[in-house]
DNA sequence: ATTTTGACGACGT
DNA sequence: GACGTCGCCAAAA
């Protein structure tokens, strides 16, 4: 069950291929993966990555707007913001700054 | 087993 | 462009 047995665990597989200081959104992990309206799936999935084996960089994954929509399932308030920050990514409010800039598209970077 | 909810997104109004 | 509704699919109540 290494590779892709289903949807969870691609979701996580591309989650860990995020490089550092960029992010990416749910549905853009969900069209790669062919389920472009499973948006939700994905973030389910990262709710339940904490299961998972290795760990899963979920705070570099934020919805579309770039808003870090999850951040309150993260053990602290603001631990999600620090963590991006600690990459250079500059959020303010729950949101990040430049979000074009830094996001990760797997549709293209990723074959 | 049925209903509700949810780390989303796209479309309609 | 803000707000509302629907769609998708899985897990929790």
């Amino acid at each position: 069950m290494k590779e892709s047995d289903n949807f969870f665990d691609k979701v996580y597989i591309i989650a860990r291929k995020i490089p550092f200081g960029r992010v990416t959104s749910y549905g853009s992990i969900a069209t790669y993966l062919g389920a472009a309206k499973s948006a939700r799936m994905v973030g389910w999935a990262m709710n339940n990555s904490h299961n998972q084996t290795e760990e899963v960089p979920a705070h570099r994954v934020v919805n579309r707007k770039g808003l870090l929509t999850g951040k309150h399932h993260f053990k602290g308030t603001n631990l999600m913001q620090q963590l991006l920050e600690n990459e250079g990514v500059v959020v303010v409010e729950n949101q990040i700054q430049d979000f074009e800039n830094i996001f990760w598209n797997p549709l293209e970077e990723l074959s």
